[in-house]
Parts: structure tokens; C-alpha cells; sequence
DNA sequence: AGGCGCTTGTGAAGACGTGCACAAATCGCG
DNA sequence: CGCGATTTGTGCACGTCTTCACAAGCGCCT
């Protein structure tokens, strides 16, 4: 399907085979791997088997291994994973051998709690800077950095090499904050305004609205409602839910 | 498939034909239809095509038709959808006809700023209760609401009938909320810690990841980068990235 | 009334993701 | 040195999701 398969681009490859195209479902799992991973370290494991590790991140066994299999095999049959190696390899793919430096736009109710997110620095993301389009804003010094004006950004992404645009404006504002960015060069976005943003090819957008999860959430537990008001299908327990209502998968499948 | 397809059940069934069982990926995109049309609702349209909503929510008009024609015919031939009715539609549905109650339990960085987010209001959620485990944090107002001991989360429950429950706590305090949240009643929860919840048959948690977000998009910049350093394909413009990046699909796909 | 243009709703095909089940590989022990 | 216990890596079948392409239906205009 892909191309690209030289093993040695002159640049700077070693002996690693180049970056493997990874099915979607399997990146948006790794960085869960590697969290469970940081925590098996950090206990004193060396080593860990499929099925540990794919307890520890909430996925089945099988799934893993073919994950991880994407990689290359860096197992030991008979034995498992090294923790300390498979915690490099899943670092290097998801491009956190360096660490990125992220720009925040938008400094209201949220933007401020992430700005104060410590989550971020231990997980291979700085944010550098801080912008928002409200003078009255501007200048407030949050967690160490000081807030600039939006207008700033060109400026301040000459200096800073910013990787990860975060939006954390009004709805109403997204859109153009969108283009400022890709405008400095920005090719991926995280938006937390609840809106569709378009976005030239080649920029990478990933949404995250809290009323949509919360939505969603309503709807199962509208239909959990709905159910217990049907007659039985034969089953007498309270323990379970009538319906084929898998937890097991479902907190695979809406976890995601 | 599905064996309830009772027409008349007592309690208080319309015309409505109860709830078909959705595929949970159109589920998922149902909330952005729904603030999609809320948008066109107050702009003035009384109906809107296939197409016009499918752009308004950044998703391909066939996928739109097919997820509407799961929630039945609602639409004209010719015509279009009428955004009226369809918002009625969608929002019984997804049971947001009863504005559901929230508890958010955890008032730190992240905590805080849901709290005060007005955006859960318009959307038909209600922050009911505040709790954190820190003493100190108990009595606190915020947003007109008081932050109460985590342990008066039952006599609480009593008095609010719950829908959903957040946590916002560190990692360590996760699992223990999550089964307090279990215990006085709760069957949904959002979950903000960066760890797996194990819960009970029956119970849905979704989990949101700030860090997971980034580096879900690290990787993609990772990548983006490896490929610029790959002999050019063929093309020579500087507009748009060499391989196959097709950003309509990358939106969507990633936007999930 | 009839025809024409437009839009929905859907069958079918293909792409994608998942999970089982097992062969291949490795370690440790006798 | 060989054998059994263990665990990875993967072929295969199945289910879900997406997308195309088109028939069926609706309204409007003549």
C-alpha cells in the first residue's frame, strides 16, 4: 500500500527501521500503554507478560500483542516484555524522545486549569507559551509563564519551536485562532472549543467537548433506563442488567 | 437482531417507537449533529440537507443519512431534515429531554475549571454537587456551589437523583471514587484521571486523556517530519505534504 | 396532471478493527 | 542435552464501520 520502506535514509537512521505505519486504533492506545508501563517501572518490574501489561491498561491480552507486534518484536517468548526497552520504543514512535513544546491559546476557565496541569511536564510536553486574545489578559503571570497577546504568536513561534497548538478559546474565536497557527506553522491542534474547525491538508486536528462525552454518556444511561422498564427476558438478578450489555467491551469500545 | 420493538410500552410511549439499539460510532457523532443544528436553529434555518448538516458537523453527508436513518424518517424527500424536529429527535434519544444531574467529584486544577464551565448548562447538564477529599477544599464556593466532604457523597445521592458522575481527582483517588460513585447508585462516569477504572457489569466509564491527546498528535508530527525527509514523490509543491495524508479522513478519523 | 430536479434512505462492497486459537520460540530444570 | 512450561507473534474468521451509487419519494413548475 505505502512506499516507503528505505531502510537507510542517509539523515539520521540507525539501526531503528524507520517509522512503520501504525493502524490508527493501535497509536491511539500506545500512549495508555506507555502510562502503564511508566507505572510498572516505577514498582520495580523488569519485565512484564502481554497479559499483565494488558490488564494494567484496561485492554485484552490479544490486542496488545498484535499492537506492540506493529513495532517489531521486542519480546522475549517464554518471558515478555522488558519494560525499560518497550518504554523507549513506544516513546520513540510516538515522537517523545524530545520534548515538545506546546502553545496555549486561550487563558479562561479551562485554558487556565491547563496551563496549572502538571499531568503534562512528567508525559513529554512543555507548554512554552501562553496567548489570549483579551488585553485585560494579557501580562498575568499563570504557573510561571506569562500571558501574551495572541497577536504575539508569530513572534514568539520564531523563537520557540511550538509542536502542539492547543485551543482553549470560545467557540466562536476557534476558528481563527486555527488559522493563526497553521499560519506560524503549526501542523497539529488539540481543540477544546466545541465547533468544527477547518483546517488546511496536512494539519492534524483532535477535538476533545465535554458536553459531548457527557452526552453520550446520557444516552446509555437513557437506554439502561429503558430497559430496566421492559419485562424480563428470564433473568432475576439485580446484579446484571438485562440487555447485552457487555462491560468488558463497552469500556473498550466508549473508551476510546 | 434486537427483540424490543414493543410499540406501546405503559409507562409513557408516544408515537415514539422506542429506542432502536444505535451503533455506538453513530452515538458518538450524534451530539455533533445536535449542536450543529442548534447553530443552524438559531440562525434562522427551519430545514437543512444532508449535506449542509454533514458540513456544518465535519463529517461525510452518507455517513450523516445512514446515522440519522437509524433514529427513523425524519427527513423529506427533496427537502431536507427539519431542524425543529430533528433536534426533538436527537435530544430524546440521547435523554436529554430531563436535565440530568452531574457530580463532579474532585475541585483541584482541572475539577475547578468544570465547575465553572458554563458550557454544561446550555447542553442539558446540571452540576449538582461539588466533593473533593481535602478538608481544607470543603466549604470552598465555587460557581455558587459549596464543595462538600466526599463522604457525604450518600446522603447526597439521597437527596439529588445523580445521572452521572465525574472525577477529577488525582490517579491514586480515582478508583476508590469510582466505587463510592458505584456504590450510592451511579451507572456513568467521566473519568479525567489518567488511569483504568474497573467497574462493574453495567456501569460505562469514558475516559478523557489530556496527555493521551498530545501524544496521540506527537506521534502524527513525528511522523509528518519523518516523511518530509523522504525523497520527494514526484511532487514539488511546498502546500501540501507529500504521501497520502488526506485530511478530510484524518479529521474525522482522529477527531473520534 | 405530468415531468423534472433535488434529496433522502439503503443495499452492497470494501476497509478496518477485534479476538480466538495455535505454531514458533525461549527459558529453566533435570 | 532434551523436555516441558510459558509466552510471544500471527493467520484467520467475524463483526463493525465507512463509502459509493442508486432507486424511491417529494415538491415545484408548467
Amino acid at each position: 500500500m505505502s512506499q516507503h520502506r528505505h531502510p537507510g535514509v542517509p539523515g539520521r537512521a540507525g539501526a531503528v527501521p524507520a517509522l512503520p505505519d501504525l493502524p490508527e486504533a493501535t497509536v491511539a492506545r500506545l500512549p495508555e500503554y506507555l502510562r502503564a508501563l511508566h507505572n510498572l517501572a516505577d514498582a520495580g518490574h523488569e519485565t512484564v507478560s502481554s497479559e499483565g501489561l494488558a490488564g494494567a491498561a484496561g485492554v485484552n491480552s490479544a490486542k496488545l500483542r498484535k499492537d506492540l507486534s506493529h513495532l517489531g518484536s521486542y519480546g522475549t517468548r517464554g518471558v515478555g516484555y522488558d519494560v525499560a526497552l518497550l518504554i523507549d520504543q513506544i516513546e520513540f514512535v510516538l515522537g517523545l524522545t524530545q520534548r515538545r513544546a506546546v502553545a496555549l491559546v486561550g487563558v479562561g476557565n479551562l485554558g487556565h486549569a491547563l496551563a496549572g496541569y502538571a499531568g503534562f511536564a512528567g508525559r513529554g510536553f512543555r507548554i512554552a507559551a501562553l496567548f489570549d486574545a483579551d488585553t485585560s489578559r494579557v501580562g498575568e503571570m499563570i504557573n510561571g509563564l506569562v500571558v501574551r497577546h495572541v497577536d504575539e504568536l508569530p513572534r514568539v513561534a520564531a523563537e520557540e519551536a511550538i509542536s502542539i497548538g492547543v485551543i482553549a478559546t470560545p467557540a466562536p474565536a476557534a476558528q481563527a485562532v486555527a488559522e493563526q497557527l497553521v499560519a506560524v506553522g503549526v501542523t497539529s491542534i488539540l481543540n477544546f472549543a466545541p465547533c468544527v474547525l477547518s483546517v488546511p491538508d496536512g494539519v492534524d486536528v483532535r477535538k476533545v467537548d465535554l458536553a459531548i462525552e457527557l452526552q453520550i454518556l446520557s444516552f446509555h444511561e437513557h437506554r439502561k433506563a429503558s430497559l430496566t422498564a421492559l419485562p424480563a427476558t428470564g433473568g432475576s438478578a439485580l446484579t446484571a442488567l438485562p440487555g447485552g450489555l457487555t462491560t468488558p467491551d463497552t469500556q473498550e469500545a466508549i473508551g476510546t
